[in-house]
DNA sequence: GCCGTTTTCGGCCCGACTGTTTTCAGTCG
């Protein structure tokens, strides 16, 4: 199988190779961006190979890059790839991975010690030897030593929903610092990236030292990295999870330059600041300033910033439209927009269509899982257990699914101000049958129609079974397409567009599933059910009451794809949501 | 290696912090 991933992940390694054969820094960078925009495609690009103009048209991708691809796409590898392996050692890639070591001196290490993976560099740590390397000295040492180990006890990235309850602890704690003014979190965090690297804080108050304190003073703090006048950086164990924070900390009058500096993406923040010395003007976090060549920063010569205090005037300042976290990305095209897209919120959320209750592996009654969906002010909550075929998560056979349907029936008939669907989550067997017959599924007022097993189908058939679910005239939404589960599977690779096309044809709506282990659809996967017109259903998978607050992350999956509130069924009326579902039956 | 309502060649963002240095290189984001 050859995905876009797996392409990214060739270039990603290409620029670190480059780097440790001291390769041009503009080279390498480019090789980077080049991955990521590889990994931002939605279509398959060995789809696309023979296509060389289309490639390039990527921003990022240059003619040399688009042959690398169609290289690829034909012989199933890239020869410059394998040239530079022949070259670098393998292991000195995960070298150059440890925190605080960059390519020059990995490049010395390997040069002037022969190191050639973290066991020589272990080893020359152990004798002693590493300090006969220029600029080697025991702190320098020491350092290397703990990034090894942390590397070794690390799980990696956190996955969005572990990573954000832990960066509003932090908020919550230093706005408690006494003269603290606005606190927030920024980084990917904000950008509702489906993973976090580490935690970025952004403070102002009054007492800068007092925030600085209370961050490095933090009980699950177990190292500080770094404290400057402006700039902490811990490592934290939460729980079982071990995160960097890094807490920034700028006077109120730069906060809008801060907050787009810290929220990045750093390609974002680069496209802008280029974009700012087109126009005249230099960009960093503390404003927007005029560009005058001086060498001394402006903000240490006293110049008044031309904006800086909230990010819609720096925008504004650029004569770009404000652009939403979740899109400073790249390859989202917003260096194009004339205005800001109309994205989803969380407040436009008015159903809720796949949820589980004790009938399978919820634990709600029906009644309760009611009264949690009107607590959250919706109109309509579709009960849908488990199908037969789920038999770990107590799937329902046909006798109890008449009976629970019934069931379900009873709570709407007594219940006032909301809606109680009867419904069902049936296993899209892995053929693409459905676990239930038509004649059942018809008694349904919902169907979400899911992947549970046999998720190691390549592509093809992947897609052909999901294609044939969504073909079944009585499927509402396609839930968790891939059934991936982020960092721990993959799952199905089906091609998306084809998804997309069906989808539309037969009005199946495409879950972005809420809960922040599968954020599936992914965000590059809405990006292409926006452009080809589909419907989305943005749902929490309930099998517990608090699972409803997952909504945010599922939120800002949908808002990294550009979703408009419109074309999420979650936002319609209760009228034109329940026709949508009628018109199947 | 990429890119261009100034450019198809000559640029390519900007600052904080650390450690080992006596003025700065390396790394990070």
């Amino acid at each position: 199988m050859s995905s876009n991933a797996d392409i990214a992940a060739i270039f990603e390694q290409m620029a670190a190779l480059l780097e440790l054969t001291g390769a041009d820094k503009f080279r390498v960078n480019a090789h980077a961006r080049a991955a990521r925009a590889i990994e931002a495609c939605a279509e398959p690009l060995v789809d696309l190979a023979d296509d060389l103009k289309a490639l390039e048209a990527i921003e990022g991708i240059g003619a040399k890059s688009a042959k690398k691809i169609a290289e690829y796409a034909e012989t199933g590898e890239i020869k410059e790839h394998r040239e530079l392996l022949a070259k670098v050692p393998s292991g000195l890639l995960d070298v150059l991975a440890v925190p605080g070591l960059g390519p020059k001196t990995v490049k010395l290490l390997w040069e002037e010690k022969g190191v050639e993976g973290i066991d020589d560099l272990k080893r020359i740590i152990e004798d002693g030897s590493i300090a006969d390397v220029p600029r080697m000295g025991a702190k320098t040492i020491a350092n290397i030593a703990d990034a090894i180990s942390f590397a070794e006890r690390s799980a990696g990235r956190l996955q969005l929903g572990l990573a954000v309850p832990i960066a509003e602890m932090i908020c919550e704690r230093l706005r408690a610092v006494k003269g603290a003014g606005s606190v927030e979190y920024a980084g990917s965090a904000r950008r509702g990236r489906e993973t976090v690297g580490d935690l970025d804080i952004l403070a102002s108050g009054k007492d800068e030292a007092a925030l600085h304190d209370a961050f490095s003073s933090m009980p699950e703090v177990e190292k500080v990295l770094a404290s400057g006048e402006s700039k902490s950086s811990v490592r934290m164990q939460v729980g079982k999870h071990l995160i960097q924070a890094d807490l920034r900390v700028v006077g109120a009058a730069h906060h809008g330059a801060a907050l787009m500096y810290f929220t990045g993406s750093k390609e974002f923040n680069v496209r802008l600041r280029e974009r700012a010395l087109k126009k005249g003007m230099t960009l960093n976090e503390y404003g927007l300033y005029p560009e005058d060549q001086e060498k001394t920063p402006p903000q240490h010569r006293g110049v008044k910033p031309i904006a800086s205090k909230t990010e819609e005037a720096i925008f504004e300042a650029l004569g770009v439209a404000f652009v939403p976290p979740e899109l400073r990305e790249e390859g989202t095209g917003w260096e194009r927009w004339k205005q800001t897209p109309e994205l989803i919120e969380v407040k436009d959320i008015r159903a809720e269509l796949h949820a589980h209750t004790t009938a399978s592996d919820g634990a709600m009654s029906i009644e309760e899982l009611v009264e949690a969906a009107k607590e959250r002010g919706f109109h309509t909550i579709a009960v849908t257990d488990h199908s037969r075929s789920s038999a770990i998560a107590g799937g329902l056979s046909v006798e109890r699914l008449m009976e629970h349907i019934e069931a379900v029936r009873e709570v709407d008939a007594k219940t006032k101000g909301i809606t109680v669907l009867a419904g069902s989550e049936v296993d899209i067997l892995a053929d693409g049958t459905l676990d239930y017959e038509d004649k059942v599924l018809k008694k349904l007022d919902v169907v979400v129609a899911s992947p549970h097993a046999s998720l190691r189908q390549e592509p093809v058939v992947a897609t052909e079974r999901l294609l044939k679910a969504i073909a079944n005239p009585f499927v509402h939404i396609l839930g968790h397409p891939t059934g991936r589960l982020i960092g721990e599977r993959e799952a199905l690779s089906p091609d998306i567009g084809r998804l997309v096309a069906a989808a539309v044809e037969h009005r199946v709506a495409l879950e972005i599933n809420s809960h922040w282990r599968r954020l599936d659809l992914r965000d590059v996967h809405v990006r292409a059910a926006m452009s080809g017109g589909a419907l989305i259903a943005i749902d929490c998978d309930v099998h517990r009451a608090e699972q409803f607050g997952n909504i945010r992350y599922g939120i800002a999956t949908a808002r990294r794809g550009g979703v408009a509130p419109e074309r999420c069924i979650n936002t319609w009326t209760a009228k034109k949501l329940h026709a949508l579902l009628k018109a199947k039956r």
